[in-house]
DNA sequence: TGGACGTGCTAAATATACCAAGCACCCGCT
DNA sequence: AGCGGGTGCTTGGTATATTTAGCACGTCCA
C-alpha cells in the first residue's frame, strides 16, 4: 500500500480528532488502542487492521465507511456522504429557529449556488 | 476479535470464491496476496488488514461494503446521535476553520458536552 | 507406470501491526 | 522552586499478519 495513502488516511484521522476535540489519549482510550500507536497513525507509519480503523472510526463518531472511503479501502463510489444540510434538517436536538441559522450559517460559508447533486 | 466472526468471514469468502468457480491460487493472484494466505482467511485463521479484504473483494467482484459487513466491520448501528457533527466535520466545501466554527455552533445549541463513547 | 499438471494445506521464516514504559515539554498550582 | 497532570513522541519488544518453499493428494494423458 502506497504510504501516501497511509499518511492521507493519517491526516485524516488527525483532522477528524481535532475536530472532534480529542487528545491522542482520549481517542485511544476510546478506541481501545494504545496512544502511541495512534500516533503512528496519524503520521502514516502504519496501516491499521481493518478493525481497528472500525473503532477508531465509532471514537471518532464517523461512519467507518466514511473512514475506509477516506483511506481509500472502498472503491465503490456509491453511497453518497452525508450531506450538511440534511443533517441539520434532521436532528431533532434542534429547534427550528437553530436549523434556520445553522443553515445559513452553512449557506455562507458555501456560497449561494447549489450543491451537487 | 471473535473467532466465530473470522470463521463466518472465511467460510463467506470461499463460498463466493466457489461461486465464481475460481481457485485458492487464482484467487490469490487476483488479489496479490500468497494463495496459502487465502487458504488461511478461508479457515478463519488470521484477521485480514483492510486493503486485504477489499482487494479480496475486488477480485471476486463483491462491493467491498458487504465484505466488511460480513467481517462485522461496519456497525451500521453505531453512532448515529453524532450525524450532523459527523457531515460538517467531512464536508470538503468548508475549509477546517469553517467547520470549526460550525461545530462550535451546533454545540452551543445542543449542549456543551457530548462525549462519544 | 510415470510425470506434468491441478487442487488445498502445512511449516518455518520474515515483515509489520501493536503495546508498555518512559522521555521531553508545557502548564496551572502552592 | 517544585509538584501533578496534561500534551505528543521515541524506543524496544511481543504478537500476529503474510510469504516462500514444499508436502500429499488427486486427474489426465503418453
Amino acid at each position: 500500500m502506497a504510504d501516501e495513502r497511509l499518511k492521507k488516511l493519517g491526516d485524516f484521522i488527525q483532522g477528524q480528532r481535532k475536530l472532534a476535540e480529542m487528545s491522542i489519549r482520549q481517542l485511544a482510550k476510546a478506541a481501545e488502542v494504545s496512544n502511541p500507536y495512534i500516533s503512528q497513525i496519524e503520521r502514516g507509519l502504519y496501516k491499521p487492521s481493518a478493525d481497528v480503523l472500525r473503532a477508531i472510526g465509532n471514537a471518532l463518531g464517523i461512519s467507518s465507511e466514511a473512514l475506509y472511503r477516506q483511506a481509500g479501502l472502498l472503491d465503490e463510489d456509491e453511497a453518497p456522504p452525508t450531506r450538511v444540510e440534511e443533517a441539520i434538517r434532521l436532528d431533532d436536538r434542534l429547534t427550528t429557529d437553530q436549523k434556520e441559522t445553522m443553515l445559513s450559517v452553512y449557506r455562507s460559508f458555501t456560497g449561494p449556488s447549489r450543491p451537487i447533486g
